[in-house]
DNA sequence: CTGTTAGCGCCTTCAA
DNA sequence: TTGAAGGCGCTAACAG
C-alpha cells in the first residue's frame, strides 16, 4: 500500500542504499542515476518515512520552539523569525528534501508543560531546541529543566536560549541571547522621573519569572537611584522593601486584563499616582483602559508607559512610551545559532539592547 | 551510552514486551510488575524512542497545527486553544506517557510553505494535522492541498479544518468548523447603514484569499441591498463591478501598515467617505492611526470598524466596533476533533456564528 | 498476565 | 560510483 524506498529502487533499477544517497545528498551519485531515481520518486510520489529514516540516523529533522504564551504577539514575533531561519525557504515543490520541521510548543507558561515538551523532544530526538521568553524561578524547576537541557545536549540535541537569561551552568547550550531587560526598566524610569514624576506605580508581572523580576529590578535601580525608595540593605545583602515599593507594585500575569485590575488597585491604593509602569504592552492596553474609565486623561493625568513595543503600541491614543526589544532580529538570530549557520557569541552569552522609545503616553505630571 | 527498552526490561528483569506495555499503558499488566517497570525507567532516566516506536507502531504521537500568521493573535488564539485540548493537562512528571505532542506550523501565508508542512507532517506520520484560517483560492494551490491531504487522511492522518471553508471533495476531512465571514461582513455593514453611512470605504486583506473574499462579499452583499452598488450581472452571472465597488475598496495584507495605507488611499480617491471597514482588528488599528493622522475625529467625522474581535479591540480608543468570532470555542473544538474526543458535526461540516459587536468607533455620519 | 519472535523502513559501514 | 548486509529500538502478533 504504502511507498517505500525499496519500490523506488526497483523502479529507478538502482539499490536501495543509493536512492537513500540521492535523497539525503550526502554521497557522491551520478547524475544520471540521481535522474532517474528523482524521476521515480515522483512518478510512485514516494515520501519518506520519517521515523524509520530518524531510527536509523538516530537523529530527524524536527526542531522545537518553546513559546510561554502563543497567542501574546511577543512570542509569535520571535517563533516566527525563528522558523523562516530553520525552515528555510522551500523550494515550492511541496517536495520537502533535507529541510528541518521547525515546530512550535505552547507551554502556556507552566513548568509542567515546559518539561513536558522538553521529554517529547528529547524523545524524538530534535536536531535542535529553542526555548524563548522569561523562565520560571523556582529552583527546582530550574534544576529540572537544565538536567534536561544537559541530557538532550548530551544527545545531540542544540539547544538555544531566546530571550532567556543563561543557564547556571551553561554548559549544555550552544548560545543564550538575553534581553536587557534591567537596562530597559531602569531607562524607563529614569525618563519618568526626569518629567517630574515622583510616585509611580508598577504593574509588574507574574511573581517567579525572570523577565518580571529584572524589569521591576531595573524599574527599584532607577527609583533608588532618586533617592525615592528606602536603599537599606537587608541581612542577605539584598535591598530591604521599603514602604512605597510594596505599596505601589502590583503582580500578574501578562494580560490586559490584569493591567486593567492592578491600575485600579494602584489607584485606589495611592490616588495621587502620576505614572503608571506596566509589565509590558499588552498589560499598558489595560492600564490605559482603566485610567480612562476613572475619568482621568493620559498623558495629562497620568503617563503610563509599556514594555517590549509590540506593533500595536505605536496605535494606541495617545502612542504609547515603551522599551523596544528586537523580537525579530534575536528570534532569527535563534534560529541561526540553532541550525549552526551562524557562529555563537563569545562565552555563549549575549544581551539584546532595548531601547527606549518616548512617545505620546507620558509627559510631565500636572504641577 | 544511550538507555534502552531492552535496558529497563533487564532492570526490572521482564521481557521488552512487558515493558513497552507498562509504557503505552495498551494491555493489562500486574501492578506489580508495573511498579518494577517504572521504578527501573525513573533509576535508568530512560526516555522512549520516538522514532523507533513510531516505525514499529506506524504512526506517531506529533500533531500539527498549520498557521497563516504565528505573530497573530487570530491565529496564536486558536492554535492555543487547539494545542490545550490536543496536549492535555500532562502529568506534571515530566515524564510525559501516551501524550501527544502538538505542535504549531507557521506557513506565513505561503502556499508552497503550506504544502511543505503538510509533507513533513505526512513524513513524519502525523497523527492528525489541523488546518487554520482562510485558504488561498488559487485552483491549482487547491488541488495540490487536496491531494495532499487525501493521502495524509489515507495514511491514518486525521484531518480538521478550522476557520477555513471545507474541501470540495470534504471526504479526506474528518471535520470543517467555518466562520461565517459572510453574514459577520454583512451584518457589520448593515449596522453602519442602518446609522446612515452611504459611502463606505473597505480595506480589504489579500486577494485570492477566503476569508477575505467572503467577508468582502457580505460587504457588498449589504450595499447592494441598499441599492448603494451596480447590481447588474455580468457575462459569467457574476455581477459586474460598479464604479464605487472598485473604487472603494483597497486590497493588502492582514496588518496594521496595510491599514494605514489603504486608508490614505481611500481618503484621496473618496474625501466623502464617512465610514471605514477593514478587513480585520489588526488592519483597522492601522485604519484608526491614518484617520487621526488626517486631523479626522473618530467616530465623530468618520466611522472605523474591524473583524474578529481580538483582545486589544476593546482597548482601541474608541474601542473598535466589530465582528467577534469564537476563536478559541473553534480551536478548543478543532483540537478536540482531531483527538476523536468529539463527534463530528453532521456532514463534517459546520459553520461558526459570527457576533456583531457595536462599540464606540462607529457613529452616524455627520449631518 | 508475560515471553518469544519477527519485522517496521531506512542508513551506513564494508566490499566491489 | 554502486550494491549487499546488518542493525537502529520498538511494537505486535502469537504462544504459553
Amino acid at each position: 500500500m504504502t511507498v517505500t524506498l525499496a519500490d523506488v529502487a526497483a523502479r529507478a533499477r538502482v539499490s536501495p542504499a543509493t536512492v537513500s544517497r540521492v535523497l539525503n545528498g550526502n554521497y557522491p551519485v551520478a547524475a544520471s542515476t540521481r535522474e532517474r531515481v528523482l524521476r521515480a520518486v515522483d512518478d510512485l510520489d514516494y515520501v519518506l518515512n520519517g521515523p524509520a529514516s530518524s531510527l536509523a540516523a538516530a537523529t530527524s529533522d524536527l526542531v522545537g520552539i518553546l513559546v510561554n504564551d502563543i497567542a501574546d504577539p511577543f512570542f509569535g514575533i520571535m517563533a516566527g523569525a525563528a522558523q523562516t531561519e530553520i525552515g528555510g525557504p522551500g523550494d515550492g515543490s511541496g517536495r520537502a528534501g533535507g529541510e528541518k520541521l521547525a515546530v512550535v510548543c505552547n507551554t502556556g507558561g507552566s513548568p509542567e508543560r515546559e518539561l513536558t515538551y522538553l521529554t517529547l523532544l528529547q524523545r524524538q530526538r530534535a536536531a535542535a531546541v529553542v526555548l524563548t521568553g522569561g523562565a520560571v524561578e523556582d529552583p527546582v524547576h530550574q534544576a529540572a529543566v537544565s538536567a534536561k537541557l544537559a541530557k538532550l545536549a548530551d544527545a545531540g540535541t542544540r539547544v538555544v536560549l531566546c530571550g532567556r537569561p543563561p543557564l547556571p551552568d551553561g554548559e549544555a547550550v550552544v548560545a543564550a541571547l538575553a534581553f536587557d531587560n534591567r537596562g530597559g526598566g531602569r531607562r524607563l524610569t529614569e525618563h519618568l522621573l526626569s518629567l517630574g514624576h515622583r510616585r509611580i506605580g508598577y504593574v509588574a508581572g507574574p511573581l517567579e519569572r525572570t523577565t518580571t523580576r529584572h524589569r521591576l529590578e531595573g524599574h527599584r535601580d532607577a527609583m533608588r537611584a532618586a533617592g525615592l525608595l528606602g536603599g537599606g540593605t537587608g541581612a542577605a545583602g539584598r535591598p530591604t522593601d521599603g514602604y512605597d515599593e510594596e505599596r505601589l507594585t502590583v503582580h500578574g500575569p501578562y494580560d490586559r486584563r490584569s493591567g486593567y485590575d492592578a491600575t485600579l488597585e494602584l489607584l485606589r491604593r495611592e490616588p495621587e499616582v502620576t505614572a503608571i509602569v506596566a509589565a509590558n504592552d499588552t498589560v499598558a492596553l489595560g492600564a490605559c483602559a482603566a485610567v480612562r474609565d476613572r475619568g482621568l486623561r493620559i498623558p495629562e493625568d497620568i503617563s503610563v508607559a509599556g514594555f517590549d513595543d509590540l506593533p500595536f503600541s505605536v496605535d494606541a491614543v495617545p502612542a504609547l512610551t515603551t522599551v523596544r526589544l528586537p523580537l525579530f532580529e534575536a528570534g532569527a538570530r535563534a534560529g541561526r545559532l540553532a541550525m549552526g549557520k551562524e557562529t555563537p557569541p563569545p562565552g555563549g552569552i549575549a544581551t539584546i539592547a532595548a531601547e527606549l522609545m518616548v512617545r505620546g503616553s507620558t509627559a510631565p505630571p500636572r504641577a
